[in-house]
DNA sequence: AACGCGACCTGCGAGC
DNA sequence: TGCTCGCAGGTCGCGT
């Protein structure tokens, strides 16, 4: 499942195929993959096409293409709805996708058969040896596209990590903090906003509007890592040990990036939920019942514990992530 | 206001 | 064999 490293494969992956192109068709196969854009398919659709891809940024899980209005640049700025503003072609409006559970941006040839969960069709205008369509194929439907404005960040810094960095963030994505991974984050804030809440800490780094891009996998991987347990209270947290998290979060996220990274050269854009970094190295999550590694190379058995947690699941080893007595520690 | 839970989805594996 | 059920999880919206 797409979590922050491999939304930014994938970010990576799509900004040399799709920058400076332009969005020749539109097929909405499946409305429910675009029931996050309000005005629905048939909108989504008019405002999608002759629109020229600007960049792919990245904030946390959620990824997005500025777009430009091609045809009011060709007409010397004319305005259309949602398109681009009057300086010409400067991007007010992008292409929001989040893979949500399951979902890829794949860049395909015409001829490549439909995908089964193939949802929505791109047609891109046509660039020497690339792909001319970006698929979006989603077989949970957790994730989707939509149409969103651009509006300046609430810091002043860029909206997310780009080739070219610009000061707006997709409305969308602007409730969620920047990620781990993004250079202007800041510790700081994180920490004062952390003290000050009244919660669990993997509640806490789950909430992507304190610290972005950790989903379960990364948020057990990172409290092994950091021998925190998932329990402990939030507005206790010493400086270090939120520290501690924090920089194992970004250890494992680096890690898994690193992995998924191999495979660039492909002509997919790589979102293979389980890029090799899954089956080799996590420590954590999944490993109920099997041996925790860090307290076996200290001559300790002890068995990764699988708990019922926010409707999903927290894994933890009970010797080296002993579980908080009344939150204190 | 901040927190926390259910709904949204489909495929798969376990159990009967 | 074929069915049902539980589980997986990111985000939003609503109830508390």
């Amino acid at each position: 499942m797409p979590e922050l490293p491999e939304v930014e494969v994938v970010r990576r992956g799509l900004v040399s195929w799709v920058r400076g192109r332009t969005i020749t068709g539109v097929e909405v196969l499946d409305p429910r993959s675009v029931r996050r854009h309000a005005l629905g398919p048939a909108d989504f659709i008019g405002n999608l096409q002759g629109a020229r891809v600007l960049d792919v940024v990245r904030r946390g899980k959620f990824l997005w293409l500025p777009l430009a209005d091609a045809s009011a640049e060709a007409s010397g700025g004319a305005s259309t709805a949602g398109g681009a503003d009057a300086s010409g072609g400067a991007a007010n409006v992008a292409l929001m996708a989040h893979l949500g559970m399951s979902g890829q941006l794949l860049m395909q040839d015409a001829e490549v058969p439909d995908e089964k969960h193939l949802k929505i069709r791109l047609r891109l205008s046509p660039a020497a040896g690339m792909p001319e369509q970006l698929r979006f194929v989603d077989q949970r439907i957790f994730g989707g596209l939509f149409l969103t404005s651009l509006i300046p960040t609430a810091d002043g810094g860029p909206g997310g990590l780009a080739e070219t960095p610009l000061p707006l963030i997709a409305e969308e994505a602007s409730h969620i903090a920047r990620d781990p991974l993004d250079p202007h984050f800041s510790f700081d804030l994180f920490y004062r906003r952390l003290r000050a809440r009244r919660t669990g800490l993997k509640r806490a780094l789950l909430d992507q509007g304190l610290v972005s891009g950790i989903g379960n996998i990364y948020a057990d991987e990172a409290l092994w890592l950091a021998k925190l347990h998932y329990a402990r209270a939030t507005d206790r947290m010493r400086r270090a040990d939120a520290e501690r998290v924090l920089d194992a979060a970004r250890q494992v996220m680096t890690d898994a990036l690193a992995a998924g990274g191999t495979s660039f050269d492909s002509l997919y854009v790589n979102v293979n939920g389980s890029s090799g970094y899954f089956e080799r190295s996590l420590n954590a999550y999944g490993r109920e019942g099997q041996e925790c590694r860090r307290c076996a190379a200290n001559g300790i058995v002890s068995l990764i514990k699988r708990e019922q947690f926010m409707n999903r699941s927290a894994h933890t080893c009970p010797v080296c992530q002993p579980r908080p007595r009344n939150g204190r520690w």
